[in-house]
DNA sequence: CCTACTACGCTTTTT
DNA sequence: GCGTAGTAGG
């Protein structure tokens, strides 16, 4: 009985087959991911292959986490040789060692959204370029997918010429790259750029990856980008064991620069290939398998194949139909409730949307029935105001010519030092050619900063101060240090008291984090720690264990399954998005009909379509038709379930129209006009227009609560009483976690990090507890419960 | 230089 | 409806 007995046939051949290219068309829920450890393992274990030489790729941390776990669990010890890693995480370690050459130093930092837009507005600044005619998003969106589609400058002015427009795009590419080698800088679509252009030119560079790197693997593979595959094939050239992984009916990346073609032309790029279909789904009843496919055969472009499953025809999908997204949402919230009540776990359902604006009304539903509830997406952990602030502390201690990091903290907290001051100091650095940095140092050298100039001197010293400090302290302890330092508390009490303990707590929280790369990292840098921070997604930090109703987009529920899905929000105009009903490009449909199919295909047992009549979108009230995603699903595999909203009748009425948009919606104009009605859809103001004056302070919040309690155990008997329904969660952060204590003083906790314990001591703070706990192994610990993640023992 | 108010734009998806 | 950015006034 070896490993590779539990695998099918195709799956078996796949692992076998280890020379050469290998394209594998992986359906959902067919078990790639096990295909993949067991190929690795085969190489290592059959063909005494080193695991030195195994590269396998993913898209995301936690997708790679994954892979790296199974594969240790299958080999051993051994297994920690393959090199597991996602793209940009690969390419940053391959930069750290070799970015010199292409004139960068080792240290760059990593710009995020954020800081490029930064950056976006200092450019057009410099330029004179009006940012209401030229939007930074768009710049932004423009110079990324050149940079995706691997056009440099010089080709997209080249590219330009003749098109003012587009001439403009291009000032602002170059002058936006220059800034960022200035900073010695790279943003996202750089990590893979300059990584292909570092092996285009050095050869030298890519011997010692194509010699290092002789078995490749790539998940998603559909998901690539033009940079992405030319990185892979830049690898691969030598050898040319290459295997992808991936499902062209699941690519849903095509605005991030994902090429589909990269996958449907695979064959032609590698002649040679072998192309084993994986058919057989483990995952999903016939029935949901059924739906799914009878969507995605409405796509044209794509390769042929159909999932079929040995498991029985299980339930029909439902669906429900509601007058509101209020309804739709307490629907959900209550039928998870009363599932949880007979006997499911909370991490049996994930509600999946479009949209994340929709994940605010399940959010408050979920809170009002007291479900524990992860959100993922939204804001990301690292986008939020008060890390930001402290990671660019620093990076400015780390890379003193990041400007955009500098600029941020300057005067955070108050000291003074304004846009004027600002202004004088930044033509210093451009008439001296010298950096931001610089020019404060030498402040006494520029006239006309008056007072200010003391106040330059000490930001200096405060700088200077840390670079010292750093060189012998952790990270974390740089960051405590940081915060105390420049008195960050005071700072965020003064700004907005009400949000101000979430945003210590996001604070500690990094500190956490901070801690934890230690101990699992050998000889950590701040360059290091930086780097990983930057590049951590959402959906990364979803713990498994973690007994909770997931919700999330549809982009976001690719590669996961549950048991039991709602896909929340059926309606034409929300999905598929308007956005995409108003292309003339109808590949577009396509890709959304793709996301669809995503979503029928993460359910094992049941699904549930919901759909609500009328939805508040911005202030307005919309009506619209049943998505016809739903429309594509033959009858006989619905049943209609509306949970007491008897509306059988009308509903299948709708469906069985021969009208595309059923009798729900207006009039459908195509006709390009914009606003009104014209775009198809009925609107109306909900509101009257003469809105109350916004006196009283603050538009009444949305009411949140930051806590959750088990359903049996309603919140108010655990001690968080009614007022803390008070709003507390604030601007900019999201991600509602569950802290109701379950324990008490005297009982015995566990903690991630510091094992066991006993609560000594607990004490009401604002909307949070402060947990003294005394740890068997480490000693007395002060801990907010919010995200300590205490469980009782 | 900082604070408070207004106006705008946003909502498709994110490594 | 909400958050951000920009502006006017202190």
């Amino acid at each position: 009985m070896s490993i590779y007995d539990t695998l099918n046939r195709e799956q078996k051949e796949a692992v076998i087959t280890t020379e050469g290219p290998l394209l594998l068309l992986a359906g959902a829920g067919s078990g790639k991911t096990r295909v993949l450890t067991h190929r690795i393992a085969y190489l290592i274990d059959e063909c005494g292959v080193s695991p030195w030489n195994i590269l396998a790729i993913t898209f995301t941390n936690k997708a790679a986490g994954e892979m790296r776990e199974r594969v240790d669990k299958l080999i051993g010890a051994e297994a920690a040789h393959v090199w597991v890693s996602t793209f940009h995480s690969l390419c940053v370690r391959i930069l750290r060692r070799h970015i010199d050459l292409l004139g960068y130093d080792a240290d760059f930092t990593i710009y995020d959204t954020d800081d490029q837009k930064n950056v976006i507005k200092a450019v057009c600044k410099r330029l004179n370029i009006d940012t209401k005619t030229y939007k930074e998003k768009e710049l932004i969106r423009e110079i990324s997918s050149a940079k995706n589609e691997l056009i440099d400058v010089s080709g997209y002015e080249l590219s330009a010429i003749g098109d003012r427009n587009r001439c403009v795009y291009a000032s602002v590419y170059r002058e936006y790259q220059e800034t960022l080698r200035k900073n010695n800088a790279l943003d996202f679509d750089d990590l893979l750029v300059k990584t292909v252009e570092l092996f285009r030119a050095k050869q030298e560079v890519l011997n010692i990856y194509q010699e290092r790197f002789q078995y490749i693997h790539v998940d998603e593979y559909q998901d690539t980008n033009t940079v992405q595959f030319e990185l892979v094939h830049l690898l691969a050239g030598r050898y040319r064991n290459l295997c992808v992984v991936g499902d062209d009916d699941q690519s849903i990346y095509k605005f991030r620069g994902a090429n589909i073609r990269n996958i449907l032309d695979f064959e032609h790029y590698f002649p040679e290939a072998r192309v084993i279909k994986l058919e057989q789904n483990y995952r999903s009843t016939q029935t949901i398998l059924d739906a799914a496919n009878a969507v995605i055969c409405n796509n044209t472009a794509r390769k042929e194949k159909s999932l079929w499953t040995a498991k029985g025809k299980g339930d029909k999908v439902r669906l429900c139909q509601f007058d509101s997204a209020f309804e739709e949402a307490d629907f959900i919230a209550e039928e998870i409730q009363r599932k949880v009540r007979k006997g499911d776990s909370y991490r049996d359902f994930a509600v999946l949307y479009r949209t994340n604006a929709q994940s605010r009304l399940l959010e408050e539903k979920m809170i009002m029935r007291g479900l524990p509830y992860t959100v993922v997406g939204g804001t990301n952990f690292y986008a939020r105001a008060e890390i930001k602030d402290i990671l660019a502390y620093l990076k400015t201690i780390d890379n003193g010519r990041d400007e955009v990091a500098i600029r941020r903290i300057i005067n955070i907290p108050k000291r003074g030092i304004g846009a004027a001051t600002l202004e004088k100091l930044e033509d210093f650095a451009e008439l001296r050619e010298c950096s931001l940095f610089e020019a404060m140092e030498r402040a006494d050298e520029i006239s006309g900063l008056g007072k200010s100039s003391a106040k330059i001197r000490s930001f200096v010293a405060l700088i200077r101060n840390f670079r010292k400090k750093a060189l012998t302290m952790t990270v974390a302890e740089l960051i405590s240090d940081v915060v105390q330092s420049v008195e960050y508390e005071a700072y965020l009490q003064d700004n907005d008291p009400d949000s101000a303990d979430d945003r210590l707590e996001n604070v500690d929280e990094l500190i956490t984090k901070a801690v934890v790369y230690a101990e699992t990292h050998e000889e950590v840098t701040l360059t290091d720690f930086l780097a990983e921070v930057a590049l951590v997604a959402d959906i990364d930090k979803v713990e498994d264990e973690d007994d909770r109703v997931l919700l999330m987009t549809l982009h976001s529920a690719k590669g996961l399954e549950f048991p039991q899905v709602y896909l929340a929000g059926m309606e034409e105009g929300l999905f598929p998005s308007q956005m995409v009903l108003f292309s003339t490009d109808p590949t577009e449909l396509e890709e959304e009909r793709r996301l669809a199919y995503v979503g029928i295909t993460r359910a094992k047992d049941q699904l549930t379509l919901t759909y609500a009549r009328s939805r508040m979108t911005r202030g307005e009230t919309r009506y619209s038709a049943i998505s016809r995603f739903v429309r594509e699903i033959p009858q006989e595999l619905l049943s209609d379930e509306s949970g007491g909203t008897k509306r059988e009748d009308k509903f299948f009425r709708a469906l069985k129209d021969s009208d595309p948009f059923g009798d729900l919606t207006g009039s459908f104009s195509g006709s390009g006009a914009r606003g009104g009605q014209a775009d198809g859809l009925y609107r109306y103001r909900e509101h009257s227009e003469d809105k109350q004056p916004a006196s009283g302070g603050k538009p009444k919040a949305f009411v949140r609560r930051k806590a959750t309690a088990q359903a049996d155990k309603p919140f108010i008997t655990q001690g968080i009483g009614a007022l803390n329904l008070v709003a507390g969660i604030s601007k900019g952060t999201q991600g509602i976690q569950d802290y109701v204590p379950q324990f008490g003083v005297g009982d015995r906790v566990s903690h991630t990090k510091f094992g066991e314990g006993e609560v000594k001591a607990m004490e009401r703070v604002n909307k949070d507890y402060k947990v003294t706990v005394d740890f068997d192994q480490f000693g007395t610990k002060i801990m907010y419960a919010s995200f300590a993640k205490l469980k009782r023992v």
